[in-house]
Formats: C-alpha cells, structure tokens, sequence
DNA sequence: AATCGTAACAGGAATCATTACTGATTAGGA
DNA sequence: TCCTAATCAGTAATGATTCCTGTTACGATT
C-alpha cells in the first residue's frame, strides 16, 4: 500500500510544474527548497516508485543520466545533440504504428517512444556568431 | 588521423556478425576469445570512437545499460518491458515525420528514433505456464 | 489515547557503468 | 629504418544510482 508523504508530493508537484524534463539531481535541487532535509535517495526512491506506477515517466537521454516528465500522455520529444536540451514535439501521436510494427514481431507491442535529434534553435543560433 | 587496431577491427567484427544489440560489457566477453589481454577501457573507449564518427549506433534501454549496434541505418526496436531483450523491427522507416515534427520545434531536425515497448514472444509463453 | 506494524525517511556506504590517467607499444608515413 | 602520434593494457577515479541501517511517523486496532 503507498501511504502519503509530504516528500513524494513535493517531488510529483515539482515535476507537474516544469516542462524542463528534469534529472534526479535537478528535482533534488527544487525539492530541497521546500525540504531542506529531504535526501538525494528519497528523491530517488519516490522517482523510481512513481515511474513504476505509471505516474510519471522515466527516459535516458544523450547525457547517460535518467530524465522525468510528470506527462504521461504519448507524446514525443526532441534533443539537442549539441548541448543536450529536451523539448516537447507539439504533434499528434502517431496512432498505428504501433499495430504496424506487431504485424513484424513477436510478443505483444503496448506503446512506443519516439525520439527527434537535431540542433535546437539556441545551438543554432550561437554557431552563426 | 585514426590508424587501424587490431582491437578495433575485431569490435566491428563482433558487431556486424551479430543481431543482439549488445553492451560493452558483451562485446568485451566476445573480443577477448581471439585476444585474450584486451581491456575493458579499450572496448568502451573504441565503441566511443565508432560511434562519434558514425560507424557504430549507440543507444540505451531500460537495463540503464548502453546498447551498441552495427546496423546506421534507420531501423527501430523492439524492447521486452520484462526481459530487456531488444530486437529489430522490421518496418519501413516512418519517411516524413522528421519534416512533420520539425513544423512545431524550432532548431534543425536530422533523424529520429522508434522504440517500441512491450512484452516479447518468450516472456509471453513463460508467463502462461 | 496507547500500542503496534510497517511504509517511508535521512544519511551514508556500496555498486556498477563509464571515463580518465599512466607508462608502454605500435602503425604507418618520412 | 626512424619518428611520433595513435593506441594499448592496467588501473584509478568519477558519477549516477541503489542499498543498508537505524529512526520516524502514518494509519489501523483496540
């Protein structure tokens, strides 16, 4: 049974309020503010608890550190390969692809993550200087 | 200027002659039957190599773990939510969704990646027994 | 309200993948 | 053949994440 606590729900309302697709390290920082004593393993602890139940989601990025996004409707995403940026992509979920891809393989196919690489406007913009 | 090794060539070989999407840690157990006093740090720091110059595709799972693969060309998997096992899926690549979700970012999109989620043959026939 | 069982906590140690360092080796052009 | 930078083996260091220990406090039961 997953009781309440004042440390779980600051980490979740963080995560609600950003659109930034933050590291553990980054919600600690945040989380801290409100509870000066809360530990770096609680955060990831609750983390890891909140992925599992499917409450937020949980993604490794070019960096080699987990993210997390409190979105959990599909959605996709776009990375900067030059500094790492995470950005939301502002399109309609492709609906049968996942139908698509189950008509190759065996198993059972419940959902799919789709990842755009690039060079964010920001990157861009500093190259031309 | 990159110079051949005998450490290299037999990493690519490894990775060319297999389906499996191994880590370092595997092609390292693999290289070492044909030479034996080959280090770890030279397998991460040559799959590194091949990787930044396009050689070698790297990308991670849900073991937190890196995945390599000698196959650059489009292509998406499929990972077990239950095993971890990652396999190729055989479709077409998706040929217009690089221009459709460059409409909503900013920045310059060069390619994308599917990962489909779900659960595989084998895990499916085990969990019925 | 007192007691009890246990989820959750803080703090810190341990683990594990990966990277960095060091001194020795070697590919490959002059 | 000689030179030198790329590469190596071995090992130490790093950094993200997990695990452990003793403690706290929620929530159910009496």
């Amino acid at each position: 049974m997953q009781r309440y606590s004042r440390q779980r729900e600051s980490i979740v309302d963080y995560l609600r309020s950003t659109k930034e697709h933050p590291t553990a390290e980054t919600v600690y920082q945040h989380v801290r503010v409100q509870l000066p004593k809360v530990s770096l393993g609680t955060v990831y602890r609750n983390l890891s608890q909140l992925a599992a139940a499917g409450e937020i989601l949980r993604f490794s990025s070019i960096d080699g550190v987990d993210h997390f996004d409190a979105d959990t409707a599909t959605h996709y995403h776009f990375i900067c390969n030059h500094c790492g940026r995470i950005q939301d992509v502002p399109m309609s979920p492709l609906s049968d692809i996942d139908r698509l891809a189950g008509i190759g393989v065996r198993g059972e196919i419940d959902g799919h993550a789709v990842t755009f690489y690039g060079h964010c406007d920001l990157c861009l913009d500093s190259a031309e200087q």
